[in-house]
DNA sequence: TTATAATCCTAGTATTCCGATAGGATTTAA
DNA sequence: TTAAATCCTATCGGAATACTAGGATTATAA
């Protein structure tokens, strides 16, 4: 399942790509119109901000906007910042590598393959769509 | 990330058939070999027999054995019955819809299409895969 | 200069889920 | 009749998730 975090995430950062103007959007507007508490929210703009996607302006009509255009931010880029590994277990993993605690060989163990496919088709969707995409439409 | 329950079942399962013989295998032989706690696997082996992929024989010499050919035994089947949805949002999902609690109208919810793509992508690796594949190696 | 509106930041909390365990009941072969 | 196996329900601790609280900081504008 999808978290939250990550999808309020994305529906916070295709909103704020809508935006035509070259006014920041604030938290609140966006809460607001996606149905998101608006604390919660509040966090998780600072995840994406610290990761490069958004910058923000501070105090009286401040907000937040984006720092890369619509088309250059990658899905898979935002995934990981949000939701973690693209793959579900960390041996084939690219990003985020690490051993299996109960697997004494992975080059034995019976999942590693379909693992292996499950992230390879993942990562092709992940790195043909961009924020571009998500507001086409 | 893959849950335990799922992993382990999975390699419980491609250790059953990759037995040979026609004895039935034990919980606690499967639990030896693939570092799994007895008492968990129990209750996974308990899950894949209610749903159909295997069979079992109580009492001394009991165990458990395959009710279907590996190669009828798609990935797609068990994973849903382990692990749940394919879809990682449960309105699109084929099997278990569900309208998302914080989507007025989906079809103007803009991650709604890379989930699909995501679902679409996932399912064509599991139902191309089988539990022969598994221990084809 | 001061009120207001916004982000920034850390900590805490409630709830849910996961992985595992407990303790037997039941069944069957030898 | 004993031992070996599955069957079944309940429970539990810890981790993660989804949020909440409460202010500190910064900037605009009256």
């Amino acid at each position: 399942m999808l978290s939250k975090k990550t999808k309020y995430g994305l529906k916070a950062l295709a909103y704020v790509a809508k935006q035509k103007g070259e006014d920041p959007v604030q938290i609140g507007a966006i809460a607001k119109s996606e149905n998101i508490s608006q604390k919660f929210l509040e966090s998780i703009m600072l995840t994406l901000r610290k990761a490069g996607f958004l910058g923000s302006k501070k105090g009286k009509g401040g907000g937040y906007y984006l720092r890369r255009q619509p088309e250059e931010i990658k899905m898979v880029e935002v995934m990981r910042i949000l939701e973690g590994p693209v793959s579900m277990v960390p041996c084939v993993s690219l990003n985020f590598y690490e051993k299996c605690d109960d697997c004494p060989d992975e080059m034995t163990c019976s999942v590693h393959s379909l693992m292996v496919q499950l992230r390879d088709s993942n990562l092709a969707v992940l790195n043909k769509n961009t924020l571009a995409d998500l507001i086409a439409k």
